[in-house]
DNA sequence: GCTAAAAAGCTAATAAAGTTAGCTGGCGTT
DNA sequence: AACGCCAGCTAACTTTATTAGCTTTTTAGC
């Protein structure tokens, strides 16, 4: 008979797909979806843990690189604006990967680690503008990080009931942008 | 042999400190601390899933009390200060019950409904002093929760690696509390 | 106080999921 | 063409949820 050729790479991208639907990751759902019996994919993946830790891997590292990619080449509001609207079209686009991004990495696991760290930093870069320094900095970040996943998160779970999401998105954003400004040494 | 003397209320209450503990909540588990086989706990419980929803249900009661405990006699900068610490420090005091507090209430369960519809009332109640009404109301009620909700959760989660998170929070808060108040119709 | 119904807890059995062990046969390399 | 590796398989085991049906305690009614 012929074979699958699966691959890392294709039962990973397979568990994201799962994941983004809403349906839960069992490794009979995937082997199913694979065309392959189940303890198949032990040959790809250590387990349903480490592919656990393998989608939130990359799903850090692409979230960091989608809101790195909205925000080069502007500073300030541009930046922050471009980078509250990317967060909230990324998390609401893959919500299932969007949830793997908020796992605290196995400390073990350098590779995650790394990813969990960049996806900060790209927001502590983001602030740099601003003259932040010290505590300033944490706290703008911190500001900045809670409202985002606060507002993508009941977003998700059907929280808002409600229409007009858009624009009191657009509103908190305005607002915690001069928050955040207010908050900075070159105050105008 | 004497009888273990269960009841709904101690299945759920046993329940709830799992969850709280950070452990998985199973019916294994939850029998064994109960000291009784697993399929005697359907004689008080529906199941797993009815378990859940009567959890998540006293959950979102019990926050929305916690809630409207601290803001009682209070308005305005003073209600919101005090429902914003009320909702830290109920959600870092039960994470398990908190997060069951998210969960979509089931549309067919009546009682769970009604408990997520007066966590949200709280909240819009003590936006009440401000003056806000239609979409002021709304967006002031989505910046309040989102930014509670994200700042809880991302504490819970260890996502704020560093020590300071009160002094973030405060000034968090103090922003927030300014940023609804210049939404309002009688903005000083 | 006795009896009968109701309810609490049990054992046994089934289904779904994850995991491990060990086999086999396809495919690339020499 | 032969060899060896490794992808995928079957079989077996563990854990968890769930259902069925039995037994025994408790309780309600007389």
């Amino acid at each position: 008979m012929p074979r699958a050729g699966l691959s890392t790479e294709r039962v990973v991208l397979e568990a994201e797909r799962l994941s983004d639907e809403g349906l839960p990751v069992t490794l009979a759902q995937l082997a199913q979806r694979l065309g392959v019996q189940v303890p198949s994919l032990y040959k790809h993946v250590g387990g349903l843990d480490a592919l656990r830790a393998l989608v939130a891997t990359r799903a850090k590292d692409e979230f960091a690189n989608a809101l790195a990619a909205a925000t080069v080449g502007r500073s300030r509001a541009a930046a922050v604006d471009a980078a509250c609207r990317a967060y909230r079209e990324w998390a609401a686009d893959h919500p299932g990967r969007y949830q793997a991004t908020l796992r605290a990495p196995d400390p073990d696991d350098a590779a995650e680690v790394a990813a969990s760290a960049r996806a900060v930093e790209v927001i502590t870069a983001i602030l740099a503008g601003y003259g932040l320094a010290g505590d300033d900095a944490i706290d703008a970040t911190r500001a900045l990080r809670a409202t985002l996943h606060g507002f993508a998160s009941l977003e998700a779970s059907g929280g808002f009931g409600l229409p007009g999401t858009d624009r009191s998105f657009d509103r908190l954003v305005a607002g915690l942008e001069r928050m955040i400004a207010s908050w900075g040494s070159d105050t105008i």
